[in-house]
DNA sequence: GTCTATAGAAGGATAGAC
DNA sequence: GTCTATCCTTCTATAGAC
């Protein structure tokens, strides 16, 4: 494969990335991504044999993406409270940059829920439930953890992936939805320090 | 119009409600509401004379579905608290009847913004905004109660939006989703109203 | 109002020249 | 490896018989 072979290859992978992702696979036409590549529908095939198989290397390329920096978080050697503070500066700084994203995902696992094999592989959620539940001491009882977890990434993620309405509503509110993000990385790591806390306390109450 | 006419025009609108709410617009094809409808494909150009047409019927019927409840939920005279164990419960049990609706509708806005303006005007944010500041009194600032409603759905909507990936997960780890949602209507107001009581109590202890 | 048949457009895929 | 031309299937939409 040449240096040229390479770099036309790579001009097709990244303008379908960029077509698929905004628009899913049933709304993407060949055409349009020929044409942001700035190459000819024939040549599409001619690297990736047919839509089905493009698409497919573009789920595989966004799926590790979306996931890589997940699980890895929790494993830092930090306060907890910290860590709460770092997933969700880092998380949605990442989200900002790749708005988009989310939506892709659950869309196309919704509609192919086989696609969810290429990546579940990749989470080991009990590895993370025993981190927090070590984190966590026996104030919060296991059962619950589960539970904080989608919490976390529900409170992270659903304000990004539902962003043309969520800005809308904010809008007609008179607020910006930039600005309303940025406070969002300081705010929603509050509500769920501030959530574990209460419940900490109540527990320890009904102890005495 | 007879009484024959309504029942056809029915059959295709509910025909069309099912596969455009499970599949997109774009993924959708006339032949296959057609099918379901068990009529003949003609009948839809008859009906609605186009795609678009019998699609848009179709998402004015299912906006005004998904925001019927919202607004309301909040307006009713309780405490506070109960307001939001009442709007987990009422929110959460109408996503299980409707799975598809959310990503549908996210989906779909996503696609074409312009679709915003369908119920936009439906949703007095300053409204529900007085009422809930009104209801938490000074302890809470006003700047983060849009945050707080933000957070509020994000936790009740995103995990069925989201049902396929989160399914997934949890079966990975022996947790039964259907199970887990129910316990969800219990564990998600608690986790939003002791954020709420930590938030005020440093609120005070700051105060003297 | 409902059907069959078909027009007409769009999109995925391939053949073949260069 | 890249292009033009074209095939073939799929889909929306309409014409016209009943």
């Amino acid at each position: 494969m040449t240096k040229d072979d390479k770099l036309t290859e790579e001009k097709i992978f990244d303008a379908a990335t960029e077509i698929f992702e905004e628009k899913g696979l049933a709304a993407t036409r060949m055409q349009d991504i020929a044409d942001r590549a700035g190459i000819n529908k024939a040549l599409l095939h001619y690297y990736f044999r047919s839509k089905d198989k493009l698409f497919n290397a573009v789920f595989d390329k966004l799926a590790e993406k979306i996931f890589a920096k997940f699980a890895s978080i929790f494993e830092e050697d930090m306060p907890f409270e910290d860590k709460i503070r770092f997933f969700f500066t880092e998380h949605i700084k990442f989200l900002q940059k790749n708005p988009k994203l989310p939506m892709f995902i659950i869309g196309e696992v919704n509609r192919s829920p086989e696609l969810l094999s290429k990546f579940l592989d990749r989470i080991n959620i009990n590895r993370i439930k025993e981190k927090i539940s070590g984190d966590l001491g026996d104030d919060i009882s296991p059962d619950v953890i589960p539970h904080l977890m989608v919490s976390i990434i529900s409170l992270s993620v659903f304000p990004v992936a539902a962003k043309p309405i969520i800005s809308g509503i904010l809008d007609s509110a008179g607020i910006d939805y930039d600005s309303f993000m940025e406070e969002r990385i300081k705010v929603a790591p509050e509500f769920v320090i501030n959530a574990i806390k209460q419940q900490q306390v109540e527990s320890q109450n009904k102890r005495k």
